[in-house]
DNA sequence: TGTGCTTAGTGTTCATTGTACACTTAGTAT
DNA sequence: ATACTAAGTGTACAATGAACACTAAGCACA
């Protein structure tokens, strides 16, 4: 258990986050311009390390705290990253988080203001630091994946909302097309939505039905 | 990126490994007696030090190798374990992996030997080193989750097999019976498996089929 | 006020998949 | 030759998934 060994080394501990939101029917993530070497100047996940008597967990909710301002939002471990050249000063192990954001809880004007801070549009990312490219890469592809067998898309959503709402989200999401009848269908057959009993008049058309989580849990279908 | 600062740390790292195996019908993990403290004497998951310019999944091999004389079978990363207080006497986060390895690939007389390795029935576990009896369960939940919907139990099984055989090993991991004529229609449906051409003749009843899979590459099914 | 525009909302048919279920075959043992 | 054991095989029904088009309710504008 002696850690000074000399083969032994106590490397870097992080937590690197891949937060998500949807905004303009785009999925979008946070980058932070970094303000130090290695990569100053470069875009990359926002992260930070693991302080004293902090579990993980912690660890990742105190960053995404830091960075948006919001805090109960959905957060999941993804995978742990600890290739030694993964940094190139020092050996640093980082833990990725991946987090969803309903556009609407996040406050614009604020994280407008900060210039080191970005919502990247996934489709057309940066250069970014490390490895977070592939981070990100990781984090993408579960989250799609996770959407197709669970209702994870939920985390995205805004309190209240039209079932095409619902809908369109997920075509964002899984990147492809679905049949409103039978997303309809099933969306209701989960028991897990409920409808509010108001209704979204907005726009030159027909008002829709506003529904709400019955409870905010992630459920797995099949 | 100062590690130095008051707040933070430099955590441990080791990675812990649960490696599985089945024979006599039962899932079995392999343990470890540790010889010092903490929990001296205790039964713990096999599990290491992060070592200099090594990455974790070569530490997790390295691990592997050094209890089981084993290398190329199933492992994958699992789940990353850092709660401050897991390790009563220094901070470390570890990084569990759960790997497969067929029975007949351990050497048998060999590992029976070292009297500080067991392989322990996971229906009737000791009580367990650290956070160990968490980390176990999780691996636990994960292989039988994954069970029912991929071919990862390939990674269980030995070269060649009869279709029972394979039939059973499903069985034990997802604790629950099967229909044979479904099972094999299913099976033979995915064409990862392929005839040998040999029977095996063992028994007092009609020779079966041997066969082996194509590749052994983990696929999904659904 | 009525006509056109836009999104909301709704069922049925067909194809595919999954599930339940029982008898014959080929060998060994006695 | 008879009994025992596990191997091997097909069909019918249920459940699920996928394709598909029209009516309803509101607003805008002539």
């Amino acid at each position: 258990m002696n850690t000074k060994h000399k083969d032994y080394e106590t490397p870097g501990v992080t937590v690197d986050l891949a937060i998500f939101t949807v905004n303009s029917a785009k999925l979008k993530v946070l980058l932070v311009k970094r303000a130090e070497e290695p990569f100053r100047g470069q875009w990359s996940l926002p992260g930070g390390f693991l302080i004293h008597d902090e579990s993980l967990d912690n660890a990742a909710q105190r960053v995404l705290k830091e960075k948006t301002a919001v805090q109960n939002v959905y957060m999941e471990q993804l995978y742990t990253f600890g290739h030694p050249k993964r940094d190139p000063r020092a050996r640093v192990v980082t833990i990725a988080y991946f987090a969803l954001i309903p556009w609407k809880r996040l406050a614009q004007p604020a994280s407008e203001k900060i210039v080191d801070l970005s919502w990247a549009d996934v489709d057309a990312l940066p250069k970014l630091a490390f490895d977070h490219k592939a981070i990100l890469n990781y984090a993408i592809q579960r989250l799609r994946a996770k959407a197709s067998y669970s209702n994870i898309v939920y985390g995205l959503m805004p309190k209240q909302f039209r079932l095409s709402e619902l809908q369109s989200m997920y075509e964002i999401i899984i990147h492809d097309k679905l049949d409103k009848r039978n997303f309809r269908k099933q969306m209701l057959a989960t028991h897990l939505l409920e409808e509010t009993g108001k209704k979204d008049a907005t726009g030159a058309h027909r008002p829709a039905m506003l529904y709400q989580f019955k409870k905010m849990k992630i459920a797995f279908f099949n």
